[in-house]
RNA sequence: GGCGGGGUAGCUCAGUUGGUGAGAGCGCAGGAUUCAUAACCCUGAGGUCGGCGGUUCAAAUCCGCCCCCCGCUACCA
């Protein structure tokens, strides 16, 4: 079986991420990487913090911080945030670290050796208080066309026009604020990819199974015509532009463009990882060292779409050295918080660290992924999200584990029943199970989630169904044995929604392994057939009936959040 | 402005190679049940499928025009 070689688009360094950010790549690329792993698939889970660009230096600064001390703290606080919300990654590594460094330097030298990239210079607005250049974002001034005088140098927010910075009236430094803006002569390193037009389509033509979202993308570039562009910056802290330790001549102050070196880090990231394991970084990444048998899946948010399936290209195919293209790519649009932005500055919307403050990560993971924005814009609200896991966690599933394990502790002890035997209720539950199993299992092959929760969540449903018709609390009055031989088609049950939920709150999962003092590693392999799952215990195991496994999430609790966090 | 995505029950969303009475979950109403977290299970009500026009025996689905929301537009990342 082809291995599986998964990355997350890189959360930039800037500050925790918010539940948009994490629905939006490194969550459904976890769930898939579980899901993957469960399979017995060998599965390499690739991610790191996107470190460099004007972001991060300004914010530096606003917090009295070094760049690289900055970063170091920020790298902390969003790895812990993604291992306490179970972010299965084999590696979570940094841009900024040296591999990222030296391979970034790489693919620059090896695409100039192929002609692929020459100097240019740009005039760009240098801001003399703040010493630095200042991208198009960073220029404010009067709009020329509406007069409105917060215009950014990129667009007119209040018009919604285009514009270049010398349009602007009046133009100043919407960093320091400074008047005492000029225009300057700065010299750049672009790549070439007018050249590489072709070669492009032709890849991007070569993928047939791409969503359409992704596809209408990378088209809409293609077709635009691919434009040189500068992959390089005015700024200190990123990649300097040297190579093997040479600085180049005239770009001793400059560094690479946050986008150039960012995606080569997925591969920097892997080398990471290999000095840690010790293992060949190369086979997943090299074709030429075995990469042939790797089948590369990307996630990322629909921002990112275009520069992974272009300008990424780009580079790995302008170097016309084998390395690994991505084969699968899964792009998901914007989680709103109430139809709005969410927003650190403005305290709208709930990041990471405040969620998990809130309730268990099981909880926003079931929510988030449940309700993937995967057709379109998705909004976040506190009402859907209390409704969604009172239902579909604590009524559906919660309750499931809990009623069948407190009738069985009553009636039968804390010990799977051995009596009886599987009639036709267990044989119906099993054809129905097989059915919807499959279902479930292609959906998250195909990585459609939102269809695969329905399909989990009816699965779950189908066990609270078995339970109503088969009755063992009412057969127990008559029948023992019936009522025995479905409480054990009940227990075996939970055993097997533990294994196939798993992907998506495996905390709790392993919650339910641990009822039975399971080992999740093997309790958990992708099950072949509801069949065999109903018939792994014959009765006898001991089992420990677990503490209500989701707790329902209240009104005033709900109430307080909306507060709290800015709802609207 | 250009391009892309979206507009389907009160809410969140499925549903197009055009075709049996337009679906799911939540919410709501009724019923059944008592093992269970006032939970589960069953039944039901509820929609001029954004608007107008066209093609067709037949349109949520195809075509044209229009309205609204979101994103991108290559120096934010």
């Amino acid at each position: 079986m082809a291995r599986v070689l998964i990355t997350s688009a890189l959360p930039y360094i800037n500050g925790i991420k918010h539940l948009g950010n994490l629905v939006g790549s490194m969550l459904p690329a976890d769930v898939y990487a579980r899901f993957k792993r469960q399979q017995g698939q060998e599965t390499l889970f690739i991610c790191a913090t996107d470190e460099h660009g004007t972001p991060a230096e300004l914010a530096a600064r606003a917090a009295g911080q070094d760049v690289a001390d900055y970063c170091r703290e920020q790298y902390e606080i969003q790895k812990k945030a993604g291992d306490a919300f179970g972010l299965s990654f084999d590696h979570f590594g940094r841009s900024s670290n040296p591999p990222n460094h030296r391979l970034t330097q790489h693919f620059a030298h090896v695409l100039e050796e192929k002609g692929l990239i020459e100097e240019r210079t740009d005039r760009q607005v240098y801001s003399v208080d703040d010493e630095r250049f200042l991208p198009d974002r960073y220029v404010e001034g009067t709009c020329p066309h509406c007069g409105y005088e917060k215009a950014r140098g990129d667009q007119c927010d209040s018009c919604g026009r285009l514009l270049d910075p010398v349009d602007l009236i009046d133009p100043y430094s919407a960093i320091s604020g400074s008047k005492n803006v000029e225009m300057r002569e700065t010299k750049h390193l672009y790549l070439l990819q007018e050249q590489m037009q072709d070669r492009i389509a032709q890849w991007v033509a070569s993928k047939k199974d791409w969503p359409q979202l992704t596809k209408s993308i990378a088209q809409k570039w293609l077709k635009e015509g691919l434009r040189d562009r500068s992959i390089t910056r005015d700024l200190k802290w990123g990649i300097p532009v040297a190579y093997e330790g040479e600085l180049r001549p005239g770009f001793e102050n400059k560094v690479f463009y946050v986008w150039f070196d960012a995606p080569i880090e997925y591969i920097a990231a892997t080398e990471e990882w290999s000095e840690k394991s010790g293992e060949d970084w190369q086979r997943w990444w090299r074709t030429d060292k075995g990469a042939d048998d790797v089948k590369y899946v990307e996630f990322m948010g629909k921002d990112n779409v275009a520069f992974h399936t272009v300008s990424f290209p780009a580079t790995l195919l302008g170097s016309e050295e084998p390395w690994k293209t991505v084969d699968a790519l899964k792009s998901l649009n914007w989680l709103t918080w109430y139809g709005g932005k969410f927003s650190t500055s403005q305290n709208r919307g709930i990041f990471m660290d405040q969620a998990l403050e809130l309730l268990p990560a099981d909880y926003w993971r079931w929510h988030l992924m449940a309700n993937a924005p995967e057709s379109d814009d998705a909004s976040f609200t506190l009402e859907h999200f209390a409704s969604v896991v009172n239902k579909d966690l604590a009524d559906v599933l919660g309750n499931f584990v809990n009623r069948i394990t407190r009738f069985c502790k009553a009636r039968f002890g804390e010990e799977v029943p051995s009596e009886g035997s599987y009639g036709e209720a267990e044989a119906a539950l099993e054809k129905e199970l097989d059915a919807k199993i499959k279902s479930y299992t292609h959906n998250l092959e195909v990585m459609e989630f939102r269809k695969a929760f329905v399909d989990l969540r009816g699965i779950w449903v189908a066990g609270n169904e078995y339970l109503q018709v088969a009755a063992p609390w009412t057969a127990i009055k008559e029948d023992r044995e019936k009522a025995a031989a479905s409480v054990r088609c009940a227990l075996n049950l939970i055993v097997l929604f533990a294994a196939l939920s798993r992907p998506v709150i495996p905390f709790t999962a392993d919650k339910m392994f641990a009822i039975f003092g399971l080992d999740p590693e093997e309790a958990s392999r992708w099950p072949a057939s509801a069949g065999e799952a109903l018939s792994r215990f014959k009765g006898g195991e001991s089992f420990t009936p677990p503490d209500v496994l989701f707790a329902k999430i209240e009104e005033d609790q709900v109430a307080a959040w909306r507060e709290q966090f800015g709802a609207e």
